[in-house]
Order: structure tokens, then C-alpha cells, then sequence
RNA sequence: GCCCGGGUGGCGGAAUUGGCAUACGCGCAAGACUUAAAAUCUUGUGCCAUCUCGAUGGCUUGAGGGUUCGAGUCCCUCCCCGGGCACCA
């Protein structure tokens, strides 16, 4: 790629040079240098450490062509941006970008932006901002009618969590015991565990939760042949190795005697482990001991306070009474939600292991298998096994797996509301799930509104208890409300905008500058060692593995950890490019400097871009990186403006064939062969000369003879011309004021983007001009010549050179360039006109039209207008 | 399905606020130059009638309706083309 970048970036300039763009060539760049890329590099640490770049575990878009994920922006229905290949759904490990945590600012600044309508909408239906709300399903639990809360050491059922977890398990229906165990200071396992026997209600319909010390006495219950439903351990030990263990010798003692796994788990099937990430008394590694042993499954949280010895605990209350947390925009709709949907990639079905069928299993496993396209196709779907309890009905539900719900929307989850949603509507016929109708249909005179797609319009609620008769906004008021007081509900708000995922298996861009350590973990790279070069390999191909080719360069990916020292391996995945350009603007003025990405004071003078243009293809891709990265670099001090383009337009796309042109389609125009029959001139004239600038069209060269030949006359004209005596000067007052109308319509049009128009123009006034060769003066032709060079710029500065020789008397000298000359001004005075056209309409029709003086009043005119002698029959 | 553009002569396309629709260019036709062709220059060129043959009348901006003295332009309904997004709950 390196060799050939340098091949095509020189045939590339030699065609911007050739077609006469006067760039400011000092300052150009190339992304793929290390002397660019450094700073792209420094711009993910600086992300990285200001918490907006990541790494997680999703399903990510895959290019099975590429053999690369893509980000979201980069599927262009269902295919990939660059090759076209059906997109698949992997799930990865990959580097992101928070880009949406911008989102609402990427909206709201939208209106401030001077940017073609088309691109602004495009990113508004991009970011997709929807407001809604957010509820909690709890999770149906089969048999379990009790709940038993063994305390920890040193505590008491008045304690901690104890009290608070009681009652809202209460409030959930169940019966709940919290025994004051003995000597709670100096606890003694067995003596505690011979304790709960003799006291506590305990079989197989009672979940026991452990916490600290309380989970050895549960584990002891267990061993003693105790059957139960659940077992919850919260922060239990393992070892004696947390920090003051010397302090609690009946620990250690309890810990000493080791536990018979086996039995525990033939007594209790579903286990699971809840441990505090920011533990101080108990390590997670005891948790992960533990699920080890148990094969259970280990959930990693962040206590209210270290080791969950707050009066409330939510997370601890979230494992007794899982609840599946959906995102609806129809609360209103909430009584007819008669069945749940996940996303095979939920969180929970993944990470927990929930009671889920085989069959559930094997699902998921199968929709890895799929594309985009097949997903979308037909929808399938399995049910989980599980059930959920609507909150608004109190109704168990079952709960389903389908694909047609995304991981990546709202919270992965959907409440399905069958007789509301044409998607959820299929899904229930299919699969024979109950319909049920709570919005009244309008229009439809049947009284039963039988339904046979569903009624995705708002209405009259039915079915829906105390809210029936409600319409559907006042309902989603009152429902929020209502469930906002049980607790199970919020007002939310959800954005169609993903993170940006930027992680590449590519061999070409910029590596991802982490180090990954066995001891000290996801290490950045130091600023001081940047660049991170790409290494010049020669199998780039990329694996297909779901690793980078330089997966396959141990001279690349060895290397000492920055902190320990020790033997550490680098990223392999490279940044996606799109990195590169989203601030390549920043760098132009600055590009020669080598110290630093950009130059304060140069970036002052020149930064923001006043004007922008580029293809609207670039709406949700370029256009919104680039947006995003000025915004953090704004938040981090860097750079004063928030919004990199103040104005932006978008070109139209010019087809050929009525297709994109593209080598593979063989239509593609090769500007080369118009230079060579008519010059530079000639095609960028004509280029403008075709249609509206942000339009775009199929391209023809039929009309390029008519800008050639206009061009020729330009010549002709130049070289005809003989400079009068300044006698005549001034002498032709039509011929002025036509000049005067060309400056203005000329330079309005220019900068409307209208070229088209003002080379119409060119050609009227060059007409003009030629009509009146003899009576011409310097000041016409001068201005045509002016007028002409954006346009035209070769030969308009060679015929200027002309000109002013002539003009001279012949003395062949270097003058000044055409492009050194001021702009042309125009006299409003001199464009008015001092005749106009009476038009003389009749019921509509023109029945006649006069020449007449400017300045009639109304009565004259009238009167002129009478006199007319073809409208008398009318 | 939703959201943007757009639909005007044979073709690319003009048309400030509603006020001569078809500017400018291509193409085409006739003429000039030429032995001839090309190139160049000049003139003409929306469609349909009518006749006394250079005028007169009518029609025309995707279709239909409306507002107005007057609509390519404003309002309503629909059709077609291009582009974007799309199980987004």
C-alpha cells in the first residue's frame, strides 16, 4: 500500500495542478506519514484518558470480504462502505469511541451551522434522538415463595442492607426471614449454621442470601444436605488473605475446613455470586474462586458502599429480583405488551446464566452465523424459557429471543406489543403469542376493531384499567407517572447514533498505540514514544482470523511494558482511517510544523474553515467524525471552536452512464483525454458550465465544444482588438451599463455557487463586446478578462499579458499577473435601467408590451398602456 | 415504510417578490467562406392551427383540482425519477 499510495498520490496532484486549482501546495499532507499519524496516535490517548475511548464486548459489523468490523456508519444498507460484501454480525472484542455521549450537543449544534439542508438533515435522522422511557420487567421466579438473609460478622438484621432488602422483597410477594444469628462477633460456622436449621423455614421453594460471613453459614446449610431453590452469595470469602484477616480468626477458621463443592452444587442448582469491585475487606478474586468451584456465575458490581454495607443496595436487590430493563416510546401502549423480546446479544442471557433452554442456546449461536441481509429477511425467534411480570397488569409474560430485536438500541430489550406494532404483530402470528388490542382503532366501525395488521397510529386507550378513554398522550403522562411511583419505571431518552468503533484488522492505518501487560493490564503508550510506525511488512492480506495482519509480526506486537518493564504485547488492531481525516483541516496550516500537531496562533488566524465543500456522501461519515473530534479537543482545551465548518455545501455527484462511476462498472471519466483535445480551460469550464453546482448529473461531454468555442472568441477578441484613443471612453453608456450588470450577476453568482449562471452571463457580455468591436475601450475587455480568470484561469492570464502589452504601446515586458489584480467592482448607479418593458396583460394574457422611461407613475402608465392600438379588440 | 432532492423544448439547463416561460449553451436547418469537407461566421429554431406567407389565434413547465386579474413559482390530491435511512421499539 505504501508504494502504491505514492504512486497514485503523484498522478492524483499532477491532475489538481494540471486542471489549474491554485492550492496552497506548501501546505500539503499526506495522512498515511508518521509524521501525521503521530498525532492521530496522540489524539487516542488523549480520548483514552479523558474516559472517551474504550474497549468492549459487542456485536460489531463485519466485513467478511475485509475480514474487518466496520463501524456502524460504515454499513451502507446492509454492505460494506468500501467492497460491498453483505455485512455479519460478529461478536468482538473492540476499541470505541464515545461519540455518543455527544450526541445531544452533535443535535443541538446542528441549527447553528451555515450547512446544506440535505447533510443537516441527513445527521439529525442519523443521531435519531427518540424520548420515551424505560421500564423494569421483573423476571418471573418459578417456585420461589421465601427468601432467608443470613447477615454478616459483626452484624446485625437491623444492619446494612438487611432491613431495606426485606421490605422490598415484601412488596414483591414474598415471605422473607432474617434471623439474628449468635455470637455475630466472634461467629462460629457451625454453630451459626445449626442455628438457622433449627429456626429458619427452609426448601426447595427458599432462595438463601449470604452476605460475608453469612454465605460460609449458607454454603454449611448446603453441605448438611439442606436442598434450596437459590443461593445467593454477596461478598463472601473465600480465603483468609483480606487485608485484616488477623483480626478475624473465626474466619479463618471457618475458611480452614474448605467446603464440599460437590454437594452443594447437587443441593442447589442455581447459584450465583455477587461481588463488589471496590472491595476493601473481601477480593474479588475470592468471587472468582468461588465460580470456579460452583461453576456459577460471578457478577461484578460497585456497591453504594464498599463490600454492600449501605442501608440500600440495588444491585443486591437486582439479583434476588432480576428485572429486564426495556426502552419504549409507547407506554401508552404498556397493557397490551404481552410478551418480552431480547436481543441474543442481551447482556444477561449472556453474562448470566439464566435458566434458558437449550434450544435458546443454540439460537443465539445460530444468529452469529448470519448476515445483515438474512437477519432482515425473515424474522425467527425462540423462547428463552423464562417469563416477566408486566408491571401495568401484573400478568406473567413470556420472554422470547429474536434478532429483529437489536443489542444496540434502547436497552437490547422490547416490551412487544403485538396489536401496536406491525413488527412485533408478525412475530406473534408467527409464533402464536397473544394479541392484544388497547388502542381503539378510528374510523373503523366495527366495534370489535379486529385487527389484521396492527394499529401503529395513537387513539383512545381500551383494555388498559383506570386508564381507558385516555388518549394516547395524556395516557403517556399518566402511565409514566403511575409506574414512576412503584419504582419499575423512568423517562428516557435514546439515540439511533452509535459509539464509533475504530478498531481495524487492516494492515493500513495507524496502530493503536496500547500496550498490553500481564501485571499492569491495558497500558497506553507513552506521548514521548510516538509514533508508533506501521511496519513495512510483506504478507498484508488481512487473516480473517479476527486479528490484523500484524497479528503475525512478533517484531512488531513484542515489547516492554511502559511501567513494569516487563514483557508485554502491543495492539495489532490499527485505526480506522476515517481517524486520519476527521482532523486533517486543523493540520493544513500548521503542516510544516514539527513539534506540535497545530500552531496556536496560526490556527487562531485560520480555523474554523469558513467554507466547506465536499460530497453529501460524507453526512453521517466524515462529516460527524470530524464534528466530534473538534468537540473534544474544544472540551479538552485545545482548540477555541467547537464546530470545525461554519458553512458547508455539498456538491452534486456527477454520474456517467447513469451510474456512480467506478473501475469496476468501466465508466469511469478520465479528465486526462479532455485536457488533450480541448485544455484545462476548457473542462473545468464546462464542468461548471453543466448544471447546478449542488445538483449533479449524468456527465456528457456534448456541450463541450459550445465552452471551447466560447473560449476562442475570448482570443479573437483580444487579438482583434485595437486600443482606441481615450476619446472614446465613456462614450457608450449601453455597453457600460451591460458591464456593470456582468460584474454584479458575475461575482453574486460565484459566491451563490451558481457558476452555471455566470458563465451564461460571460457569454452574453463577450457577445456584446464582439458586436461592438469597434467602439470597445481597455475597461470592457479588461473586465471580461478579470471576470473570466476563476473560471478560466490559463488563458486569461496569458491573454491579460496580452492585453496590457497592447495597451502599452507594444513594449514587451513582465507585467503583473492577472491573479494580482483587484476584483472588479460594480456601480449600482450605472445598472439601472432607464427604459423598461410596459407589459399589458388582459384577464391574464400579454396583449401587448411597450417600451417605456423608468419613472412613470401609475396614471401614465395607464395612459401609455391605453393608447396602444392592439388592445382595442380586446 | 420514513426523510430529502427533482420532473420545464430534440438535449444540458434559465426564470428576484406570483407578472413577456424556454436566458445561455448543445443539437438541428438554411446561408457565407471552400474545388470539397472540417473549422469559423451569419440567420432561424417550443408545439398546433389558420390564411392574404408574415402575420393572426390557440396550446404548453409530470397528472388532476384549487387560490388569484395573473401560477413553472402558492395550497390540496396523485404519478414518475434520483438520493439517503431503514426490524431504531
Amino acid at each position: 500500500p505504501l508504494e502504491m499510495a505514492k504512486i497514485t498520490q503523484k498522478n492524483f496532484y499532477r491532475q489538481l495542478k494540471q486542471t489549474g486549482n491554485a492550492y496552497a501546495w506548501k501546505n500539503k499532507l499526506e495522512t498515511y506519514n508518521p509524521n501525521y499519524y503521530k498525532w492521530t496516535q496522540w489524539f487516542f490517548l488523549k480520548l483514552f484518558k479523558a474516559g472517551l475511548a474504550y474497549q468492549k464486548e459487542a456485536p460489531a459489523n463485519f466485513c467478511p470480504s475485509c475480514k474487518t468490523v466496520l463501524a456502524d456508519e460504515q454499513v451502507i444498507q446492509g454492505k460494506c462502505e468500501r467492497c460491498g460484501a453483505e455485512i455479519e454480525i460478529k461478536f468482538l472484542k473492540q476499541w470505541f469511541f464515545k461519540i455518543t455521549q455527544y450526541a445531544p450537543r452533535l443535535l443541538r449544534n446542528l441549527e447553528k451551522l451555515d450547512w446544506s439542508l440535505k447533510v443537516k438533515i441527513a445527521q439529525k435522522n442519523w443521531i435519531g434522538k427518540s424520548e420515551g422511557a424505560e421500564i423494569d420487567f421483573r423476571l418471573f421466579l418459578p417456585q420461589v415463595k421465601r427468601f432467608v438473609i443470613l447477615h454478616g460478622k459483626g452484624a446485625s438484621p437491623k444492619d446494612n442492607f438487611y432491613l431495606w432488602l426485606k421490605s422490598e422483597l415484601k412488596k414483591a410477594g414474598f415471605e422473607v426471614e432474617v434471623p439474628k444469628l449468635p455470637n455475630s462477633f466472634e461467629p462460629n460456622d457451625v454453630k451459626q449454621t445449626e442455628y438457622v436449621l433449627k429456626n429458619c423455614n427452609l426448601d426447595e421453594n427458599t432462595i438463601v442470601l449470604g452476605h460475608s460471613f453469612g454465605g460460609i453459614v449458607a454454603l454449611r446449610l448446603l453441605e448438611k444436605g439442606i436442598k434450596l431453590k437459590g443461593l445467593i452469595l454477596v461478598a463472601t470469602p473465600r480465603t483468609d488473605k483480606f487485608l485484616d484477616h488477623k483480626k478475624r480468626p473465626s474466619v479463618s477458621t471457618a475458611l480452614k475446613k474448605g467446603f464440599n463443592f460437590k454437594i452443594i452444587k447437587e443441593n442447589c442448582r442455581n447459584i450465583l455470586l455477587l461481588y463488589d469491585l471496590k472491595d476493601d475487606v473481601v477480593p474479588l478474586s475470592d468471587g472468582e474462586s468461588f465460580a470456579k468451584e460452583l461453576s456459577a456465575q460471578l457478577i461484578k458490581a460497585i456497591g453504594q458502599k464498599p463490600h454492600f454495607r449501605f442501608k440500600k443496595e440495588p444491585e443486591v436487590l437486582n439479583i434476588c429480583l432480576p428485572s429486564i430493563k426495556i426502552f419504549t416510546t409507547r407506554i401508552d401502549t404498556i397493557f397490551g405488551a404481552t410478551f418480552l423480546v431480547l436481543s441474543p446479544f442481551y447482556e444477561l442471557i449472556r453474562k448470566n446464566d439464566l435458566a434458558i433452554l437449550p434450544e435458546a442456546k443454540e439460537y443465539i449461536k445460530e444468529t452469529l452465523k448470519k448476515t445483515k441481509k438474512e437477519i432482515k429477511d425473515e424474522k425467527t425467534g425462540v423462547f428463552s424459557g423464562l417469563y416477566a411480570i408486566n408491571p401495568a397488569t401484573n400478568k406473567k409474560i413470556p420472554i422470547w429471543i429474536s434478532d429483529y430485536v437489536l443489542a444496540s438500541y434502547g436497552t437490547g430489550a422490547i416490551m412487544a406489543v403485538p396489536a401496536h406494532d406491525q413488527r412485533d404483530f408478525e412475530f406473534a402470528k408467527k409464533y402464536n403469542l397473544p394479541i392484544l388490542q388497547v388502542i381503539q382503532v378510528p374510523d373503523l366501525n366495527n366495534e370489535k376493531n379486529i385487527l389484521d395488521k396492527a394499529y401503529e397510529g395513537e387513539g383512545i386507550l381500551i383494555n388498559s384499567a383506570q386508564f381507558n378513554g385516555l388518549k394516547s398522550q395524556k395516557a403517556k403522562e399518566k402511565i409514566l407517572n403511575w409506574l414512576k411511583e412503584k419504582g419499575v419505571a423512568q423517562k428516557a431518552v435514546s439515540y439511533h447514533l452509535r459509539d464509533w468503533l475504530i478498531s481495524r484488522q487492516r494492515y493500513w492505518g495507524p496502530p493503536i498505540p496500547i500496550i498490553y501487560c500481564d501485571k499492569c493490564g491495558t497500558v497506553p503508550v507513552p506521548e514521548k514514544d510516538l509514533p508508533i510506525k506501521l511496519p513495512y511488512i510483506k504478507n498484508f492480506k488481512p487473516l480473517g482470523t479476527g486479528k490484523s495482519p500484524l497479528a503475525n509480526y512478533p517484531k512488531f506486537y513484542k515489547t516492554k511494558c511502559p511501567i513494569c518493564k516487563g514483557l508485554a504485547r502491543r495492539e495489532t488492531d490499527v485505526l480506522d482511517t476515517f481517524l486520519d481525516s476527521a482532523w486533517y483541516f486543523l493540520r493544513y496550516p500548521s503542516a510544516n510544523n514539527k513539534n506540535l500537531p497545530w500552531d496556536k496562533k496560526i490556527t487562531k488566524k485560520w480555523l474554523p474553515v469558513d467554507m466547506y465543500i465536499g460530497g453529501a456522501e460524507h453526512s453521517v461519515l466524515h462529516l460527524m467524525y470530524a464534528r466530534f473530534i473538534s468537540m473534544v479537543l474544544y472540551d479538552l482545551g485545545f482548540v477555541d471552536f467547537e464546530e470545525p465548518f461554519k458553512k458547508f455545501r455539498a456538491h452534486g455527484l456527477l454520474i456517467s452512464q447513469g451510474a456512480k462511476m467506478s473501475k469496476s462498472k468501466g465508466n469511469v471519466v478520465n479528465p486526462d483525454e479532455y485536457i488533450k483535445k480541448y485544455g484545462a480551460d476548457t473542462l473545468r469550464m464546462y464542468l461548471m458550465f453543466l448544471g447546478p453546482f449542488e445538483q449533479g448529473g449524468d456527465f456528457r461531454d456534448e456541450g463541450i465544444v459550445g465552452i471551447w468555442r466560447f473560449l476562442n472568441r475570448v482570443w479573437q477578441l483580444v487579438q482583434e482588438i485595437k486600443i482606441q484613443d481615450q476619446k472614446l471612453k465613456n462614450k457608450n453608456s449601453k455597453l457600460d451599463k451591460l458591464m456593470h450588470q456582468t460584474i454584479k450577476k458575475v461575482t453574486e453568482d460565484i459566491e451563490n455557487l451558481q457558476y452555471n449562471t455566470a458563465i451564461s452571463q460571460l457569454m452574453i457580455y463577450q457577445n456584446t463586446l464582439q458586436e461592438n468591436l469597434k467602439i470597445l475601450s481597455l475597461k470592457h475587455i479588461k473586465t471580461l478578462l478579470l471576470l473570466l480568470a476563476p473560471f478560466a484561469p490559463h488563458i486569461s492570464e496569458e491573454l491579460y499579458q496580452v492585453l496590457k502589452a497592447k495597451a502599452q504601446n507594444q513594449k514587451s515586458k513582465q507585467f503583473k499577473s492577472i491573479f494580482e489584480q483587484k476584483w472588479p467592482k460594480y456601480d449600482s448607479k450605472l445598472i439601472r435601467e432607464d427604459a423598461f418593458k410596459l407589459v399589458i396583460q388582459i384577464n391574464g394574457k400579454t396583449r401587448d408590451v411597450i417600451e417605456a422611461k423608468t419613472g412613470l407613475s401609475e396614471t401614465e402608465a395607464k395612459e401609455l398602456a391605453l393608447k396602444s392600438p392592439k388592445i382595442k379588440k380586446w
